[in-house]
DNA sequence: CGATGACTTGAACGCCATCAATCGCTGTGG
DNA sequence: CCACAGCGATTGATGGCGTTCAAGTCATCG
């Protein structure tokens, strides 16, 4: 369901670009901006190592997280000239950085290369249109137990899911307050649905995935 | 800010397709459903006259609207095999029909067609994008003004924004109920923002445009 | 005319937000 | 080593915004 999960669009994309000279790392430490929205993309991200997430502001600094981007997913495509959302790194993180510039120089000659960002851009697309559906008409329960299978298929070690961000992250990717996150999380913990594995509570074991698929609706 | 209100799409896609043997075009009375989710996708369509919603429902039939399709624009284009959303009528509506598998066919050899699909599908995304923080983290009154500010840029007569659609379409597109959309209607109508012109309160006309901006943030 | 459907308006409820206190872990400095 | 500040998370109490339920208006259409 995220952005960009299908392995065959990032060997795509990286293959395209496999050319080092055009490639570069950079690492950026928990909570550093990486680019902000409107402002001009220069380049496309892919996720190493480390979690980011995108984010829009109101003016009185209500926040609407669109994306986490996790290991592998790339980030930062933009199709006009301007970043959409605000990218900032959740832990310490390392990406892989493509000049936006060679893409198009790529994409000018190759249709298969314009193809590839199609499928990238549409991928994009029906993850924010699911979104929506959970912003716009789901409960508080539905969007927690929605967030953790989403999660459980993403940040998985053996059965775990080590959640990179906060609550106040997850708030705002699912449109209610922290304290309704850390309550409902509570509920499924008490029902038996999941388990803490750490202090942090940012560890959980999910006991019972088809009892929040129903929850989930 | 909707999907592709740049008139630049419109005429490059029907452009290429220009033939009209791969065009047709069908009426669809009120109500009637054009396309399900999940159907296969064997068309695109433009509106030539009408309107259309597009929705996903949750099992319990709680509905979120994604989009509204007015003369003009593009929708049903999917990457994918399938389409995403249902597709109705919202008023008596024309449509022009695209075959799918000719849009492919030239699209294989012609990069300026993958481009324009990349274009379409890249506006869709920008404005899901900005439903998004809408339905996350805007109150009633915000989505109203919002939507009214939308609308006036897209069926306006002269400075009257005629509406199609009822009450609980805009309640399902904006993630609340039909009586709050209308209590936000009275509310800026006794503000002075807003006047209706005829009795079933479809046809208004915006008097202070900046007033809603204010409010729409 | 009576029925139907869209819309408005009122009243009460409930879910989630807000405000606040507490807990536990981490790290820092005396 | 311990005290304590600071941060993230949980939990409790209260309130408010929007939902739900309901009644009433108005236009349309048989």
């Amino acid at each position: 369901m995220l952005p960009n999960t299908d392995p065959k669009n990032k060997s795509r994309l990286l293959g395209e670009l496999g050319d080092p000279k055009v490639n570069s790392k950079a690492t950026y430490p928990q909570g550093a901006k990486i680019f902000g929205e409107a402002e001009q993309a220069d380049y496309i991200y892919q996720v190493v190592k480390g979690a980011v997430r995108s984010h829009k502001l109101l003016s009185d600094g209500r926040r609407q997280i669109g994306a986490f981007h996790l290991p592998g997913d790339i980030f930062g495509l933009e199709n006009g000239a301007l970043h959409r959302f605000t990218a900032e790194a959740i832990a310490d993180t390392t990406l892989r950085l493509v000049e936006r510039q060679s893409l198009e120089r790529v994409a000018k000659t190759d249709p298969a290369m314009v193809r590839a960002l199609l499928t990238m851009t549409t991928d994009n697309l029906q993850h924010v249109e699911n979104h929506m559906l959970l912003l716009g008409r789901k409960n508080s329960r539905e969007r927690v137990a929605a967030f953790l299978l989403e999660m459980n298929g993403r940040v998985t070690g053996p059965s775990v899911v080590a959640l990179p961000m906060s609550r106040r992250d997850i708030a705002d990717y699912l449109g209610i307050t922290l304290e309704t996150v850390s309550r409902a999380l509570s509920d499924f913990k008490q029902k038996g649905y999941l388990r803490f594995v750490d202090a942090t509570q940012r560890q959980i074991v999910v006991l019972n995935a088809d009892g929040l698929t129903e929850i989930d609706q």
